[in-house]
DNA sequence: ACGCTCCTTGAACGATCACTCAAGGAGCCC
DNA sequence: GGGCTCCTTGAGTGATCGTTCAAGGAGCGT
């Protein structure tokens, strides 16, 4: 009937993984909400297991359309770019009261250990996020020390992200969010200010926190 | 028959949920595994909701003598302190093939959303967490520069170890954790950097990171 | 218009879900 | 030893779980 069956029973089940978690959300109510039939679903995926895979699929190709595209359009600086990331995420938490958070990150808690298959994929959309900072890290050349490991500090900006998002859910404000982020601002300006980066404006000689 | 059932059905179940999560962990298991008829853990808990809370409880009971009371028995000082935490949950990780992570932090990302009772709870946790870390930093002292945020530092370490541990379950090894330790470790170096601690040994002029 | 493939329909399966409850034992006060 | 409270027993509730399947449309090449 409808265009696509298969990307809106994805489309679907992925908003509801993220509202409510996987092993929450049945099979009967993505079908309902999506308006197909159980076998419609079971014709595409063979289980639910197979849903999950295709989620993780899904998010993994639209990482860079719907994700670090629009950002690196957005903000030119590499630096920048990072934080102008984070702020993207911390609106959308805003927009919705801090409900939901980083779909990525509540199925690696809930699914990691129970669902293997999925594991890695998880891992790969973890990645590609990382790699993506990194990339943006590597662009700041010299800005940063020549020693700087910019793998471990594009995993530092991920944790930042979903250690931030993990208190500020519980929290239902984004203090913990924010906190963290100007922590990682500090230790990144901190950086820079030893590479002796011309961009940073230093109205103090060296790392400081907000708040 | 045994000695104190409601705390065994705790126990259990604080357990369970770590190993499998909240939703996907039935009543009937619980009471299974905790030698219990169903009955009896309805005795004590109204629903199952209600069993979530007391574990939460129970863990917000226990955060001192199981986990901070050892660490910081066993490190004087307040800085290295921080990071003897860290490599107690590391090691805790590790010798489960990363598995499990944080129970916290699990249910945070869980039932924030679908059990609005229990989230208060689950803040409750992450707070005393980083007020404990807060009171560490604060006996740091001049160790650390004078305009440092210790409140919004400490929610920094409990992001550093929440965010670390998802990506180590996700892709089933530590590098990720011991990356974002790394930086962290950077970041709190270059601080006491800053502020002329006398008890950091420096090789290097300014932060390094680790690997 | 035939046959073939792709997709949809929707009832039905057994298992498991959270939860209830009437009944009865264990211990203690009087 | 009667009565009271606290706790345990375990079968049973209806609802929902993930999954199956026989049947039948829709579209297309021939």
């Amino acid at each position: 009937m409808a265009p696509d069956t298969r990307d809106r029973i994805l489309q679907t089940a992925a908003r509801l993984f993220l509202e409510q978690g996987f092993a929450a959300t049945g099979v009967a109510t993505i079908c309902r909400e999506a308006g197909v039939n159980t076998g419609s679903l079971y014709h595409f995926f063979p289980s639910k297991d197979a849903l999950l895979i295709g989620v993780l699929q899904w998010y993994e190709e639209h990482l860079q359309p719907i994700v670090m595209g629009p950002v690196q359009e957005r903000e030119p600086d590499p630096i920048e770019r990072i934080f102008a990331l984070l702020a993207w995420y911390r609106a959308g938490m805003e927009s919705v009261d801090c409900r939901m958070g980083c779909p990525i990150g509540n199925l690696a808690l809930e699914v990691s250990d129970t669902h293997p298959e999925a594991r890695p994929f998880i891992d790969t959309n973890f990645h590609n996020w990382a790699a993506v900072i990194q990339s943006w890290l590597e662009d700041a050349g010299d800005r940063l020390p020549a020693d700087t490991n910019r793998r471990a500090l594009s995993r530092m900006v991920l944790t930042v992200m979903e250690g931030g998002i993990m208190q500020s859910r519980a929290a239902g404000s984004l203090h913990a969010f924010d906190d963290s982020v100007s922590q990682l601002r500090a230790y990144i300006d901190a950086l820079r200010a030893r590479a002796g980066d011309p961009t940073l404006e230093t109205s103090k000689p060296s790392a400081r926190e907000g708040e």
